[in-house]
DNA sequence: CTGGGGAGGGGGCCC
DNA sequence: AGGGCCCCCTCCCCA
């Protein structure tokens, strides 16, 4: 981390790359802002280039390779009649809504079109479900029958992520444009408009380490005058050639579970699935923090649908299930249905009467040994729990972040009393900021540690946001190591932009707060 | 508003 | 590697 990193705040919102996927849509629906139109046999599919960039290794190579050469002028109509109306059809709804919906007699064409476009991710689903590996594409149409009879009842099926295989399931999140071969596919011709001036992908790319293939860097390219086409040459996948694909580590698949976390935290070889910081952070403050518990190799695995990385081996297909909703275990008592066994497990407690956590003081017993701890707390009477706005203090944690939520304990100590002259703002209210947010910061934040997560609001995030506008930003310019950090990757990537930014935001809330301070000033003389 | 219970979810350890 | 078990945290609901 960078000097000037330090104490920066990064606030997650977990939801928007949800609701941005979805205005997309819209927009895609709507032909809002659609700068690309791919056609297909006839049908017309307004597209972004951006998002057909980001979700196609194809594309990305297509527009990066073009940008380079011409700067940026761009198709506004990409023909792929190489690709079955149905499946593109497919293949953009999974672009735009992170989910393929396919009529199981699609499948082979949505492969096929994954294949050609670089969606590895799609391929891999779609291989999964046939059958097939990536070895056996050319079996695969023998094999295919077998494996699509679970599938022929259903006239169209949502992929679960949860059926793919974890190996491949990780394979994706780390090396989204894949390490695995991909094979030849079966000659298709690709009749293009762009192809009369666009002939064909660069067939080579100088292979270079540092290249983020996200955003291609046009002065990278070795042959400026090498126009990309949009032309899918029937057996030639020119993009096959970018070096992370046709140079796959030869033994990219037996890769260690360390050697998979190094990959893992290596964000720099990573596209848009490099781990959030915070959670590489975790695991770091785990290992080194983790109070004498040793931290085993935990194969950590993201979710290919919410990108939250998964500690713990085997522990995926539980997360799955979150998304997935599927309650596999049902109490047999009242028929209530869980994701986990184990919490079926304490449910049965409440039928059997088993409460294993009884009160040493007193008669109680709980379900939970967390309910027996906080009950604990009750008999000593402590309440460790305490805001350190009002002081009120509480026996439970939980407690205390409703009794953060209210309303009554912002108001009272965010405002500075007037006449109060000893007292300056800015320190008592950052210590109110900073109070309000060790009590729902990772502890390992707040001490200080470099290790540990960058600050970040991960409860209440709009409480400390309200708390912010309550203090001022302009208050907060004095405090640097306050500045709120974004952690998208793209930040991450560019570091410079960030500080650029930043620097001129607290310019600008420097020069307001000497504004500020100075009526401040005039109004306590008065 | 507060105390308590139940449930959902993540992570660690162990088999 | 996968799953069971447990602990922990958080949220929601109810009295």
């Amino acid at each position: 981390m960078s000097p000037g990193e330090d104490g920066l705040i990064g606030i997650p919102f977990p939801e928007h790359s949800n609701e941005l996927l979805s205005h997309l849509n819209d927009q895609r629906r709507t032909g809002l802002l659609c700068d690309l139109t791919l056609t297909s046999r006839g049908a017309r599919y307004p597209t972004h280039r951006s998002v057909m960039a980001a979700v196609s290794l194809y594309f990305r190579r297509l527009f990066g390779a073009e940008e380079g050469g011409e700067g940026g002028g761009g198709f506004s109509v990409c023909q792929l009649d190489c690709v079955s109306p149905d499946a593109l059809d497919a293949l953009l709804e999974f672009a735009y809504t992170a989910t393929l919906t396919i009529p199981s007699s699609g499948m082979r064409d949505v492969l096929r079109g994954a294949q050609l476009l670089g969606i590895q991710c799609v391929a891999d689903a779609c291989r999964d479900i046939l059958g097939e590996t990536g070895e056996a594409e050319g079996e695969a149409e023998q094999q295919g029958g077998r494996h699509t009879e679970r599938k022929a009842d259903g006239g169209v099926e949502k992929l679960s992520r949860r059926k793919t295989d974890r190996k491949k399931v990780r394979r994706v999140g780390l090396h989204h444009a894949s390490s695995s071969p991909i094979n030849p596919v079966s000659p298709v011709s690709h009749p293009s408009p762009a192809s009369d001036s666009l002939r064909s992908l660069p067939s080579t790319r100088p292979p270079s380490p540092e290249q983020d293939e996200l955003r291609p860097q046009p002065g990278q390219n070795g042959d400026p005058r090498a126009i990309p086409g949009a032309v899918l040459n029937g057996d030639h996948l020119p993009w096959l050639h970018d070096p992370r694909i046709a140079q796959p580590p030869p033994a990219a698949d037996k890769l260690s579970e360390d050697d998979d976390m190094e990959a893992i935290v290596d964000g720099a070889t990573m596209g848009n699935t490099t781990l959030p910081p915070s959670a590489t952070d975790r695991g770091a403050a785990a290992t080194v923090g983790g109070g004498g518990r040793k931290r085993k190799s935990q194969t950590p695995q993201q979710c290919p649908v919410c990108q939250k990385i998964i500690h713990g081996a085997g522990k995926l297909p539980r997360h799955m299930r979150t998304h997935t909703g599927e309650k596999p275990f049902q109490c047999s008592a009242c028929g209530v249905r869980f994701t986990r066994n184990d919490k079926l497990k304490i449910h049965m407690r409440k039928h059997t009467g088993e409460r294993p956590y009884p009160c040493p003081h007193c008669p109680a017993r709980f379900l939970h040994s967390y309910d027996l701890k906080n009950h604990l707390s009750l008999h000593s009477g402590t309440r460790p729990f305490e805001c350190l706005l009002c002081h009120k203090a509480f026996a439970r944690e939980d407690h205390l972040q409703r009794h953060r939520k209210g309303h009554s304990c912002l108001e009272l100590r965010t405002r500075r009393p007037r006449g109060d002259a000893g007292r300056r703002e800015p320190p008592d209210a950052l210590e109110a900021f900073q109070a309000h947010s060790s009590g729902f910061l990772p502890r390992s934040a707040l001490d200080g540690g470099g290790s540990g997560p960058s600050l970040m609001f991960d409860v209440e995030r709009e409480r400390s946001l309200a708390l912010l506008a309550h203090i001022g930003p302009q208050r907060l310019a004095a405090y640097p190591e306050f500045f709120l950090r974004g952690l998208r990757e793209s930040d991450a990537e560019d570091p410079g932009r960030r500080s650029e930014s930043l620097a001129t935001q607290r310019d600008r809330w420097r020069d307001e707060t000497e504004e500020e301070n100075g009526e401040e000033e005039a109004e306590e003389e008065e």
